[in-house]
DNA sequence: TATGAATGAGGCTTCATTCAT
DNA sequence: TATGAATGAAGCCTCATTCAT
């Protein structure tokens, strides 16, 4: 890569950064190509080299930061030597989630402002520039389960639903509990959702 | 209540019902005040007659729709004349409130886009002007329990995140699938939160 | 009229004013709505409580400035009260707007910049809010006339386009010769013109 | 010429060809300069190379076109072999430019939009590069007439004023007729004016 | 109480021009 | 010579809010 396109790309991730770090406090509508082209230490004419308007740099990092997390959060379950079932498994990818949102809040925070299920979904298939991705893990681990699970979209549904509400105040706000508290509660009842999907053998 | 007052109200209301109807179709930040002022009929000075500001309608707006929902809900659960137990009673509340946001999408769209706990539980112990309120009715029907309920907001928070999160995707855009089908797995998983939280004596 | 209609009314003059002159000295595309607002004496939004946009001041302009020569020189006419045939009567005409031009250069810079025989003959025949216009006063000449003009709408356009090219660079920048020493031949030219358009009995 | 000067030659045609293709269309101030360099194939960077700004590119265009178009006529009143008077050969020269423009209506656009007599006479007089000179001709035109004109250049301001003007809006949007039309009548009334300009002997 | 004219800060975007490569 | 990334002034326009009537 040449010495101009290095410099092209960090200015890209400087307002990238930038912008993020807007959305998540001062939230979107109110955060202006002004503040981020400045903040940024850059002309405001150069932003519009590189993104072609606001909403352009919100989908961009919409996209770069669900990739993040789940290609981090597949990569470590990779890591893992001793052998988990399905559910320990969904779980363990579940619990890396929640904690990697919890040492990034304005991450947390941009995601759960940002983050439709259609987004999700669409983020969790499209492989941009990342080799894992999170759909491919689910799937494989759903192979690999002894038992089928009926309906398996809805399931991830429900689960992803559940989880990213309740954290996401838990983790901001404390409210109505801390994460830890949460957590006990939280996975027993994503234990009793796998197992309400699955199908046994009569 | 004078001829006076009553004109007064029906200009707040008419204000109200305009800025509802611009939030919910063309969102809060592109909604102007020119816009709620003159499809309400009055002048735009007239709008900072009833409201501070813009916020101040849409925070006003917020706890009375949520106090609708709810006053709604339980009363027909008091009209209920058959006996039924706690869980049922709470399922009863949580199907009479998905039935009435599937039957008004736009509300439902507005209390996703404005709804943080915060503010539902803000709005549930907000009398207001309404005599009845959910968080008494809730509060109620615990009392009623035959069998404890351990962490009793902590369940609420989790069924209502569940439960609105969940509805928001199916009723509006069907997706991953429709209410119907989603009613029953989500039922289940209500009453599997339920016993997770019930206490049992030993 | 009211006190607050005489207002509005002084402040659309005085923006119409201001926009007239920086048009004519600057150019319209050189000028900005700053420009206007700020000499004016108004906000830069109060532009837009009278204007749609720049063209639309312009638009508006073009026709007042237009029919206001138009109406000077039919009511010069009228005033006439020796009996006059069709071609003084025309000539007569013709050099009261080249006067009015030659004593407003502004005005005719204006109009010389923006006017087509399209915007022209729109103007002509648009009554706005005066009372006589200049199309009619032309038919009626033509009516009073003793010999017959053959097609009078070319007619009238060759020597208007005739007139405008050759007074705008004469009276502007006395080029190539000074507006008094054109006058005589461009004079002769039209009579010739018109000569050439009446029909002769035989 | 090098093969360097070709090429320079080369890109300096295609910045003006690029160039005289926006302004007749979109207009001078809606044509960027980005526009120009991108549709021309060469950088932003290098129009400067070749152009002071973008007044300066217009100004060459404008001499350069008009020179093109003097000359053609001139070769072409060059190349009759016939005997003619002073008035067939000026009417031929005009002729032969009016038909020049009705083949070429964005030059005429062009020139119209971009002409004013100072800048004709200017583009008339400056030798450029071309060899031939409309002004020459025109001078060696009077040389040979037999009857002295009085005031040679008021008569050729008047003309050609008469001629554009009318011309423009016929070949154009033809109104208020076609050419054909028109030139019988435009012809007629330039005769008419070189008869008045002529000296004629007592 | 009711109005809507007036405001000006501030938003988004374009673009002529420069300059390091 | 050639490039195009970078700039920031400047343009247009919106809109929440105020205030005189």
């Amino acid at each position: 890569m040449s010495k101009v396109d290095m410099k092209k790309k960090s200015k890209e991730s400087s307002l990238l950064n930038t912008a993020f770090e807007f959305f998540t406090t001062k939230g979107f509508s109110k955060t202006s190509i002004t503040d981020i082209a400045s903040k940024a230490g850059v002309g405001k004419g150069t932003f519009y080299l590189y993104f072609k308007d606001k909403y352009d740099i919100r989908r961009k990092l919409i996209a770069g930061k669900s990739a993040q997390v789940m290609t981090i959060a597949a990569y470590a379950l990779s890591q893992q030597t001793e052998p988990m079932g399905f559910e320990d498994k969904f779980i363990f990818l579940i619990d890396n989630i929640i904690n990697q949102l919890d040492e990034n809040k304005s991450l947390l925070n941009f995601i759960s402002k940002n983050l439709s299920w259609g987004l999700f979904m669409q983020a969790l298939s499209t492989p941009s520039e990342q080799e894992t991705v999170f759909r491919d893990e689910y799937l494989k681990l759903l192979e690999e389960s002894e038992h089928p699970i009926r309906d398996p979209e809805l399931m991830l549904f429900m689960v992803v639903e559940l989880v990213s509400a309740t954290c996401y105040s838990s983790i901001l706000y404390r409210e109505p509990c801390t994460l830890d508290k949460l957590k006990p509660d939280l996975y027993t009842a994503i234990r009793n959702i796998i197992a309400q999907f699955t199908v046994v053998d009569g």
